[in-house]
DNA sequence: TTTTCATGTTTGGTTTATATAACATAATGT
DNA sequence: ACATTATGTTATATAAACCAAACATGAAAA
């Protein structure tokens, strides 16, 4: 299962679903979905959500049972 | 547009395209389609992909106009 | 030379990501 | 009280990812 932490970053920048779908060109619902974990995004979704969020991809997403999950 | 290494570093470990498929659960043509960059894999499917090549995903992937295209 | 193996490529099918639209609710501002 | 805004949620539709199977080719190995 994958995990993320597009939530947490959205809200310490401020930014509503509706304003971060916009950076990365997809709708608020899509945002929502991604944060609900009910799918897993296309990488390069997951890129520009990186790059509005100023993280990078493996600080945003993970799969359970990996290093992320150790503590 | 998408770019990636993953035909470079799986030739380094020495992986068929078939070998590396079944390491991350795919087929052989899912793997030679992403090497083609002809489609953008999911997000799962690249942090798998990261582990089995020793990589992270942010090296492994990126968008073309971004960091890794300035050189 | 014949077989095997890695890869390229195509076609048809299933599943999942994503869009669009609608309705609901709780919070905030006027 | 009313309007607006952020979010939750659900339904239907389309596009894209991915599978499975087939056939082709070139290289290496027997």
């Amino acid at each position: 299962m994958l995990n993320n932490r597009v939530r947490e970053l959205r809200a310490r920048y401020g930014f509503t679903q509706s304003d971060l779908g916009k950076q990365v060109e997809v709708t608020r619902q899509t945002i929502a979905f991604i944060e609900k974990g009910e799918f897993s995004p296309s990488i390069t979704l997951a890129l520009k959500l990186a790059k509005a969020l100023q993280t990078n991809v493996d600080e945003l997403f993970w799969l359970e049972g990996d290093e992320k999950d150790e503590k």
